[in-house]
DNA sequence: GCCAACGTTGGC
DNA sequence: GCCAACGTTGGC
């Protein structure tokens, strides 16, 4: 177990749930993950731990930080209650969004999950590749 | 336990 | 609208 926080990628389609809703609302619940991949990384998360937000489908880029909030909940939509949720606040948005073109161009990202495994819809980010799409956004 | 068929996701 | 990637299902 590593004491400092781990960073993550949370896509969503900002038709359904975007970025500027999760603003509206403050704090949102990250839930109907039915992936198993995705769920561990959910499982994996601690409260503190920041995620890049991403828009999938439309747009296609990273808009902005959350921080989860709560981690290890039971997802509510599944009657089994097997399947991980977690809470998540938006923390800011980004100066500029980095898209995933502008990801997959560079090299230092070609190891990417989120490029690498592209359906994944919670991805792990290492922290180099964190600071490296920061350090893209002007942050 | 293998693998073909099918469904879903998500970029193009 | 198409297709690649990937997961799941079901016949054997």
């Amino acid at each position: 177990m590593s004491k400092s926080t781990a960073h993550w990628l949370m896509k969503s389609e900002p038709d359904c749930y975007g970025w500027d809703q999760l603003v509206a609302e403050g704090e949102g619940l990250w839930d109907g993950v039915r992936n198993h991949r995705a769920a561990n990384n959910l499982r994996a998360m601690k409260p503190g731990d920041e995620a890049f937000f991403y828009h999938s489908n439309q747009g296609l880029e990273i808009v902005g930080i959350v921080t989860i909030s709560e981690a290890g909940l039971i997802d509510p939509t599944d009657p089994e209650g097997k399947w991980a949720a977690v809470k998540v606040k938006p923390l800011r948005k980004l100066a500029h969004p980095v898209t995933l073109k502008a990801i997959k161009a560079d090299p230092a990202l070609a190891d990417i999950e989120l490029v690498r495994q592209s359906r994944l819809s919670v991805a792990a980010i290492t922290p180099r590749e964190w600071a490296h799409i920061l350090a893209m956004a002007g942050d």
